[in-house]
RNA sequence: GCGUCUUUAGCUCAGUUGGUAGAGCACUACCUUGACGUGGUAGGGGUCACAGGUUCGAGUCCUGUAGGACGCACCA
């Protein structure tokens, strides 16, 4: 096969990834007598198009799963879409302003039309994306989390959890967005520090007529008019003559009592505290305890309602400023201080959210919490990477609130719940109740609200496979075997999925979790089309190829909260990329005459047993990391691999031997056979190049390599001996490369080099060290005796001496300088082992072995001290 | 306020159970070496935030201080 001659992702990419998925191989089995693995793609939003969290998604689950496949469990990666509630009604109700209309101008069932539109158009948009970032994804077991099976899931579970006494409907105050006008949950609310000012202002002491007052101070004025009471602490002096009387609220002219309540901070503000159930998380449960009524001003868009007298109709923040100068003119607005305060806004649309009283439906969370802690404090899920996230989670789940699910948006999973059109009495089930409510009647309609989009996101781990049915696939891929997600949602998802799990299949919905940081630029900033810092995966996949993404991505994914991603460091990856190309360019070129015959385990030439070492050694190392997810690890130890031990040295060392007949076949043979074991062990991260360049290795075993078995470390090939003697053969290359480099010699020259301990080792590499330090010749001796020590540049390394004959070049005082700086060093080493060894306490306490090491050591350095120091008189003797 | 994490080379980060600080990028010099200039070779560059403590020995363990990030809860 011919390959191009640089590295042109975008020509095979496309047309590989059809092949994989029209050849099934994506396709995991409902049963199977292989092990399984499972796993759930985060489903996306249908309106949403790639992004880089996306791609680090699909990079780190794709990876994970085609190991696993490789490795022969039946495995399946569940692909989904998910409807994403008010996120995508949104998106249409966008559409529809632009023509001034709302959703309410066309009715919900014209409204939810235009919305199944726009997910049809999207649809195909997103997962082709997916599909071109190469996501091994099981598209036959697609599903989308609005789709009739499963809202037949989430029907059941509704029903199941009302049953139980789980779900209730009650009326609360919740956050309520007047822009999405829907209620939300606790985390889809934002809290923002913010400025704000601090108004005090006086109410009048009931029957007192206006000469006695209190002052109360607040942030929101415009609530006044809510106002049911006045608090102050029973144990503060100040107000104790008051208690028992009541305070007028100005302009309703509403008598309300002061009460008592420890609550109230006497150090803050003027110590007394105006209370307003209706539009106050705090002050609405003081309300509950003291009995107080609860008076709504503020309406569902944001206005003030009937109650509001004279204000009526304006938004809170109109109502806000004619208060004040209302108050202002009747002398009641005592004073206003700049206030820090936290304002919380919708997370989606940021529009300020209003605390409401409303009818809504709330599940009951913390009996399943427990259990949800229990999971993982037993360890029956694990949590990856280990010691992060444990606590956040436990105390988010022991201070749990009950969840309010119900949202009035059209898109979702309607609630079903029907209510009987004459008494209002509800029935809760799957299904239109066919029996006649009590009252008589026949008539009924369901409940106008759906579900929250998490509801039916918490099922899916169990919904993938097929519940509410009890199909071998659920048998088959519950528990999931991992859960690989983002942590900034942990709560929303993780948690609940963990919950729904325990609840509905007694058993946890994944045994490990896997979180990956969040993407941001290279200044840490969040990536957002406003700030224009965003990269777009696909355009960086046009330019450099997806493989180059993905192992750029893979890089990154350690342990870290933030990946820090610019297009500088993505640019270097695609250098290694183009790296594994010309050397598989090399290889490949080479393989004319390679050993058929030839088998690994008995090989002649060291070289090559060095690099077969290597290969094992390294493939332990990567299954280790990729066992416990540390992808940036595995992509580290192959970069290294591939590009400084098998390009920069057994490559160009395997030269001379390809060239010489009688190793040729051999050597040709092992260039062939690490190169298909790296492109195994490197094909879960980046799965193109290796599928194409690995067809065209003729040692290719498998009609793809993405079925191919994943390379299993082989120990009785490592040999340590060989690999820490070939160190020192590096380090004699690199010494020699190094003496020339500051003599300025690029010639071919002459070497002695005098070692008992390496000659073998080194007259076994004498070509490849030829060529690699670009010498003439290489002369070794068993001692420095025989050697004619004039005009030689001279290198010390443990048991090895080197002499470089270069009269010509040597300036004795810059060679002295030279060895001097090295006896400096050596020397610094020397004085460390040597006050260590001279330690009685070190002797007493140390570790029999690490002072075995150090004694080593000290050996070591004492001799090169020597020879350093015997290297320099010599060179004074020229000298003088 | 509470919790989790973080501070190591100019930048981005590794650093296993404590045993003399590493990589990539960037930088400097040299090399038009038949796989690759998207390359090669050599090199410079760090009081491991600070202060204590444990230890024969601390980047690593403990305590505190100061930066930074995130999450949760908030005093009206």
């Amino acid at each position: 096969m011919d390959l191009s001659p640089k590295y042109a992702p975008q020509e095979f990419e496309k047309e590989i990834y059809r092949e994989w998925e029209s050849k099934g191989y994506f396709h995991g089995e409902d049963k199977s007598d292989k092990p399984q693995f499972s796993i759930v793609l985060p489903p996306p939003n249908v309106t949403g198009a790639l992004h880089m969290g996306h791609a680090l998604v699909l990079t780190i689950q794709d990876s994970i799963v085609r190991r696993k496949r490789m490795q022969g469990f039946n495995t399946v990666w569940f692909a989904g879409t998910d409807h994403a509630g008010i996120a995508t009604q949104m998106v249409v109700e966008r559409e529809l302003m632009k023509e001034g209309k709302s959703r309410h101008d066309l009715g919900r069932e014209k409204f939810l039309e235009k919305v199944w539109e726009v997910k049809d158009r999207h649809h195909g948009i997103i997962t082709n994306q997916t599909r071109q970032m190469g996501a091994s994804l099981d598209w036959e077991r697609e599903r989308f989390t609005l789709d009739h099976k499963f809202s037949k899931a989430v029907n059941s579970v509704f029903v199941k959890l009302y049953n139980k006494g789980l779900i209730y409907r009650g009326e609360r105050l919740i956050s309520w967005c007047s822009r999405c006008s829907t209620a939300l949950s606790d985390l889809e609310v934002e809290m923002n520090p913010g400025k704000g000012k601090l108004y005090y202002i006086k109410y009048f002491v009931a029957g007192s007529n206006c000469s006695e007052f209190v002052t109360v101070a607040t942030t929101r004025p415009e609530t006044l008019l809510g106002d049911t009471a006045v608090a102050v602490n029973p144990n503060d002096d100040r107000f104790k003559h008051l208690h028992g009387k009541k305070v007028v609220i100005p302009f309703v002219e509403r008598e309300v009592p002061i009460i008592l309540d420890e609550y109230v901070d006497m150090a803050f503000g003027t110590g007394c505290l105006k209370i307003t159930p209706g539009h106050d998380f705090n002050d609405y449960e003081i309300g509950k305890k003291h009995g107080l009524d609860t008076i709504t001003v503020i309406d569902k868009n944001g206005k003030m309602n009937k109650e509001a007298v004279q204000f009526v109709g304006l938004n809170t923040k109109e109502a806000r400023e004619k208060i004040l100068v209302e108050l202002e003119n009747s002398g009641s607005l005592d004073k206003i201080e700049d206030y820090g305060t936290t304002v919380s806004k919708c997370s989606r649309c940021e529009t300020v959210v209003e605390p409401l009283l409303s009818h809504q439906w709330f599940i009951k969370m913390d009996g399943m919490a427990k259990r949800a802690i229990e999971a993982v404090k037993s360890e029956k899920i694990k949590f990856y990477p280990t010691g992060w996230w444990e606590e956040t989670y436990y105390r988010w789940l022991e201070n749990i609130r009950d969840w309010c699910v119900s949202r009035q948006l059209w898109w979702g999973h309607r609630i079903p719940v029907w209510y009987c059109n004459d008494c209002n009495e509800f029935v809760v089930g799957e299904f239109h109740p066919l029996k006649q409510c009590r009252c008589g009647c026949q008539d009924y309609h369901q409940d106008n609200d759906v579900l929250d989009t998490w509801f039916s996101a918490a099922l899916w781990p169990f919904v993938a496979p097929g519940w509410p049915e009890r199909t071998e696939a659920l048998k088959t891929f519950y528990p999931n075997a991992l859960m690989e997600t983002g942590f900034d949602i942990i709560f929303f998802w993780v948690a609940r999925m963990i919950m729904f799990g325990l609840e509905f299949m007694d058993d946890v919905p994944f045994k490990e979790v896997l979180y990956h940081a969040m993407i941001r630029d290279e200044k840490g900033q969040k990536m957002s089309k406003t700030k224009g810092n965003v990269i777009d995966p696909l355009v960086i996949t046009d330019k450099y190829g997806v493989d180059t993404l993905r192992f750029t991505l893979a890089s990154m994914a350690g342990r870290a909260r933030d990946i820090k991603l610019s297009e500088n460091s993505i640019e270097g990856y695609s250098h290694f990329m183009n790296k594994i190309w010309q050397a598989s360019k090399f290889a490949l070129s080479n393989a004319e005459g390679y050993d058929k015959k030839c088998d690994v385990s008995k090989l002649k030439y060291p070289l090559n047993k060095w690099i077969v070492s290597r290969l094992n050694s390294v493939t332990e190392i990567v299954n280790k990391k990729f066992d416990v997810y540390e992808l940036n690890d595995v992509s580290e130890t192959l970069y290294k691999f591939f590009w400084h031990e098998f390009c920069d040295w057994y490559i160009e060392f395997s030269k001379p031997l390809i060239n010489d007949e009688a190793s040729a076949g051999e050597t040709k043979y092992v260039l062939l056979y690490v190169h298909r074991e790296f492109l195994k062990l490197m094909h879960p991260i980046a799965p193109f190049i290796t599928e194409k360049l690995f067809h065209a290795n003729p040692l290719k075993d498998k009609e793809t390599i993405m079925l191919d078995a994943y390379p299993e470390s082989n120990k009785s090939l490592i040999n340590k001996e060989l690999e820490t003697d070939f160190d020192t053969v590096q380090e004699l290359v690199s010494n020699i490369r190094h003496i020339k480099s500051i003599y300025g010699i690029n010639a071919k020259n002459d070497v002695i080099v005098v070692s008992s301990k390496y000659s073998k080792l080194i007259n076994d590499f004498n070509g490849p060290i030829l060529k690699l330090a670009t010498l003439k010749s290489i002369k070794v001796e068993q001692d420095a005796k025989s050697v004619d020590l004039s005009g030689c540049i001279r290198a010390v390394l443990p048991d090895v001496e080197i002499y470089m004959p270069a009269k010509k070049f040597i300036e004795f005082d810059k060679e002295i300088e030279r060895l001097n700086k090295k006896l400096e060093l050596v020397n610094k080493d020397l004085c460390i082992t040597k006050s260590k060894l001279d330690n009685q306490g070190f002797l007493a306490k140390a570790g029999a072995d690490v002072v075995e090491k150090e004694k080593g050591k000290l050996a070591e350095f004492s001799k090169l001290d020597t020879e350093l120091r015997s290297a320099i008189t010599t060179l004074e003797t020229f000298l003088n």
